[in-house]
DNA sequence: CTTAGTGTACGATGTGCATAGTACACCATT
DNA sequence: AATGGTGTACTATGCACATCGTACACTAAG
């Protein structure tokens, strides 16, 4: 796992439990692994692990309980909102982007059915 | 304008000066903005701005005179390939958080459609 | 030559990120 | 009660970002 540097750690990691949280590979409920074990496999401080799980706490896709661990929260309704606001995020920035660089609506579509088959 | 926190200022006004650059809106030869107006313009301090030039000169993006200003590229190979290295992150990212999403590429090109026509 | 505008180069400060280390509080198991 | 695993809290350090302020070097135009 190597991060980008322009990105602080804990939001990239973040970003992966969010991914897995929403594809459902990490399924209501679960429990996360400990702040010291997530700190061990991602190679960052414990510190670090440690704010990853607040925030996303804070976002209400998991829940901290002292002693016990973290788990991937039990609303489901939450999680189907989080994988929706990911969709559309990933669209409007594709949109974006593809408008703003002048290219049609076919060469985009093109270019992404490309990119598929590969 | 305003900044997203979890980014450097340098690397998103960057960005934005890349965009510009590849899409011709500022055409090869053009003189940038000095780094004390970019600085006014952008409302960041004028040592950002400088780095600024700094990273866009190290990619090849623009060419500083000392006591003459920065200026974009003549190299219009150089800025076409820029404009292709775009999109194809651009379309590589999309693709790649659909699949993560478990989203058909059916319904990912729907959306894409849908948010197009807004 | 003088001036204004430009890029460049410092030092100093405040903030957040990431790290290391330590200690404490809570819970389940034994 | 004792133990091990858990989250939590705190101090300290190093680094990058971003700001402010100042000074200097170069260029073009007056």
């Amino acid at each position: 796992m190597q991060y980008d540097a322009n990105i602080p750690i804990w939001l990239q990691v973040m970003t992966m439990l969010q991914t897995d949280i929403a594809t459902g590979q990490r399924p209501p409920g679960e429990k996360l692994p400990s702040g010291r074990d997530l700190a061990l496999s991602c190679s960052i401080n414990p510190n670090t692990a440690a704010r990853v799980y607040q925030e996303l706490e804070k976002t209400g896709l998991c829940v901290t309980r002292r002693g016990l661990g973290t788990f991937v929260t039990e609303d489901t309704a939450r999680i189907a909102r989080l994988r929706e606001e990911l969709a559309r995020q990933a669209v409007a920035q594709f949109v974006k982007t593809v408008k703003e660089l002048g290219i049609s609506p076919q060469e985009a579509l093109r270019m992404v059915t490309e990119e598929e088959n590969e």
